[in-house]
DNA sequence: GCTTCACGCAACTCCTGTTGTTGCGTGACC
DNA sequence: GGTCACGCAACAACAGGAGTTGCGTGAAGC
């Protein structure tokens, strides 16, 4: 299944802003992602809307942050996207009145739920300007990245 | 994103395959199911390859359990649906260089990781004979389904 | 005031993986 | 041998993110 990539796209231009003086045009981001500019306003629109970024018509427009990374969690920005579906899996609901698809459902949605939870808060404990830092260690060479 | 129910569906084809005497036809499960029978068949297919069940041909053929609810865990059809992608959210690849979005990426892998370990620890410890007498509660009005 | 830049938005197409469907082959009972 | 039911291959349908094009609008610069 085609995985959503939104959140970490995301979270990789909001860093890179703060890098970036003045505006960041949604050409140059797309440039970046490897995307079209479409794409970025798309979907920059639910993180402005959130408050998160500033986006300038005109002349030397663009977007801007609009809050210090220190401020922003990777939850907010997963909600700003509008908390999109996290599991790939779900629920059949062919037989809502069968007994037994009501309890695997809702074992499988206790186990789910958990997990998301887990997710969630974790999402909500590391804001952007950790990952920064840690984007300069790994630059340093402090850090190696098992993850590719 | 359209979610994969196969594991959902297969719990509750595999339970009810318990309180079925003899054979249960791809038909007769595809109608359960509101699907067709080679929708089941080919879901199946994994299980049997598994040894979870058995499938009889000609007359009189259909499937069978191969074990019993006891000695299968949710884990197990998991896996035996080919552990398919439990997120829907992925991470970009883009610039694998970049050292941002190694940083980012690997926060994110970081705790999808987490939560898939709850969720797969979540599901080896229950089996289908729990659900199977989860259900059985439910129809005895002991339990409320707060899950949908 | 006109041009240019850059976002805003709508209406598409493309891609991918699950699901749904049809057709044909094969083994097992009756 | 005929029927039943699985096995398998080759499609079409569907959904949602991603990609694309076109047109509109506001702001800066000339």
């Amino acid at each position: 299944m085609r995985s959503d990539t939104r959140l970490s796209r995301m979270l990789h231009v909001l860093i890179h802003m703060q890098h970036h003086e003045g505006t960041a045009t949604s050409d140059a981001i797309a440039m970046m992602l490897g995307t079209n500019p479409v794409v970025v306003r798309r979907t920059m629109a639910g993180l402005r809307d959130q408050g998160y970024v500033r986006s300038e018509k005109g002349h030397g427009g663009g977007w801007l942050l609009a809050r210090s990374l220190e401020e922003i969690t990777l939850l907010d920005i997963h909600k700003a996207l509008g908390t999109p579906q996290l599991f790939a899996i779900g629920l059949a609901g062919d037989n809502p009145s069968c007994t037994i698809e009501q309890a695997v459902n809702t074992s499988l949605a206790e186990a789910m739920d958990a997990a998301e939870a887990i997710l969630l808060a974790k999402f909500g404990k590391v804001t952007l300007a950790e990952l920064a830092e840690g984007a300069a260690k790994v630059a340093n060479g402090r850090l190696t990245m098992e993850h590719l």
